[in-house]
RNA sequence: GCGAUCGUAGCUCAGUUGGUUAGAGCGCCGGUUUGUGGUACCGGAGGUCGGGGGUUCAAGACCCCUCGAUCGCCCCA
């Protein structure tokens, strides 16, 4: 018989599994939980938008010249001929559902969703071709207020998080449609002045993107992109003023941010306030959270032009700052020492799971294998085997690191229980399961 | 798309200047011991040394190709 193949995993797709002592999944679960904690505290509704759409979505929205759609989306023909593309981001298949579902009359609107998004890149560090992000947005307000509360919202969650320490708040404004427009103009006159200086990546950035040489990381760009104008002196007054009372907004609510007039967006929608939150821990993968204000994109996809603001982060990144969270084990390891009390194990565990009482349970193993795999999985562990020996009894151990075993006995009601009595009141004394009564409601257990 | 580093058991890794039947720890399965017990001892299963080709009397080791992983560039969360 031929050997049978196993099917690789994809590249840059990850399997996370909870238990292990990376605890990645746990790690996982928490930026999420938390996420959803404080969204509540700052009324953003929960939002779900489909994983596919009409390639044209993220086409228009993003501007076809861009990395994400000339070479990293994920598109492909569906059955019916049309073009699909699995999402590369959350905002432009919401503004879409803003758009088609009628949530203009909500407006403004806050919204908040998670879930996996695809980019075709070369996997690394913070990196990958499925990953995941938490995402924040305002829908329909012009103000910079608007801006200020999902820039409060994203620190408090860091905060939350407890990941604040090596995380800095960093800012610009791209400025409102005429200002950018001189601003560009004058980089371009800047950038073409020193063509010779610059980097063959970033004489290609100049006739794409030139605002991206900026913020390059080749040393040869430096001196030319520092000494680039900054956008301040471009700025309408407008502008200016919305600026002005974003930062004043945030130094109101005590948010620690600098300003980074090197600061700028990759994909062609961004206006005015543009953020991220950075940090040195994570390589080259340096940004955990970034956005900015949106207010072309909603037109651009064919609805009124609509000013909104939003956010994203990586759920794997943040994963990675994160500490370790603290394991919780289950309340009740149950250890049946011989073959014939498999059965009565199943059954006490269905009795306390019932009443909301983890428990762990062995199948297979020697004795001294299934008391060490409970002893680490649960906080009290319970041999039921002297139900055999003496009916109506079973001896109860609790382990405690370093901590010497000690020994406890249960009341006679376990016989009651489980002869034929599910309704029970279990009583602990110091986190030590001592009795369980019964309440009196008739059911057979099988036995 | 480009560059660097790395692929030996389920996991973490040894394996000398090329030299017999490729090892350890952990994990898994079993036995003995213990018998309020997280132990100790013994044993077992598990490897086409990522794959293919080459050099050599001889390759896990050297050379070429290929696949994969990691990190970086580009870009981004």
């Amino acid at each position: 018989m031929a050997k049978i193949e196993t099917p690789r995993p994809v590249r840059g797709t990850q399997d996370m599994l909870g238990g292990t002592p990376e605890a990645f999944a746990e790690r996982f679960e928490h930026v999420v939980a938390t996420f959803d904690r404080v969204r509540r505290l700052y009324g953003f509704q929960r939002v779900e938008v489909p994983v596919f759409e009409s390639t044209a979505v993220f086409a228009r929205s993003l501007g076809e010249s861009t990395d994400v759609v000339s070479k990293e989306m994920y598109t492909f023909e569906d059955r019916g001929g049309d073009s699909i593309t699995l999402r590369p981001e959350f905002t432009a298949g919401i503004s879409r559902a803003y758009i088609t579902e009628g949530w203009q009359q909500y407006a403004p609107l806050k919204v908040a969703t998670h879930g996996p998004l695809f980019r075709y890149e070369r996997p690394q560090k913070g990196r990958f071709r499925q990953f995941h992000q938490l995402d924040a947005e305002i829908i329909g307000a012009a103000e910079p207020g608007a801006d200020v509360e999902l820039l409060v919202f994203a620190d408090q969650l860091l905060k939350e998080l407890g990941i604040n320490e090596g995380v800095t708040l960093t800012l610009n404004t791209l400025g409102d449609a005429a200002s950018r427009e001189a601003w560009r103009a004058a980089l371009i006159a800047h950038f073409e002045a020193h063509r010779g200086e610059l980097s063959e990546d970033s004489v290609e950035r100049l006739a794409k993107n030139p605002l991206r040489i900026l913020d390059s990381k080749d040393p040869r760009d430096r001196p030319v992109a520092d000494s680039a104008p900054d956008i301040d002196a471009y700025l309408t007054d407008e502008a200016r003023s919305f600026f002005e009372k974003v930062t004043s907004g945030l130094d109101a609510a005590g948010v620690a941010w600098e300003r980074n007039a090197r600061l700028v967006r990759g994909l062609d929608y961004y206006r005015h306030t543009a953020f991220e939150f950075v940090t040195d821990r994570l390589g080259a993968q340096g940004t955990v959270l970034g956005g900015g204000r949106y207010d072309g994109l909603i037109e651009n996809l064919g609805g009124k032009p609509t000013p909104a603001v939003g956010w994203a982060a990586g759920i794997e990144r943040l994963a990675m700052l994160v500490d370790t969270p603290e394991r919780v084990p289950l309340q009740i390891g149950i250890v049946p020492e011989n073959p014939d009390s498999e059965f009565l194990s199943q059954s006490l565990a269905y009795l306390f799971r019932q009443h909301g009482l983890s428990t762990f349970t062995t199948f297979s193993g020697k004795k001294d294998k299934r008391y060490t795999r409970s002893c680490a999985a649960a906080e009290l562990v319970v041999n039921i085997d002297a139900l055999h020996q003496k009916p109506g009894t079973f001896a109860s151990l609790r382990f405690k690191a370093g901590q010497h075993p000690r020994t406890f006995g249960l009341d006679k009601s376990v016989e009651n229980i489980l002869r034929g009595r599910f309704k029970v009141d279990l009583e602990y004394v110091d986190d030590v399961l001592l009795n369980i009564d019964l309440l009196g409601e008739e059911r057979r257990v099988p036995r």
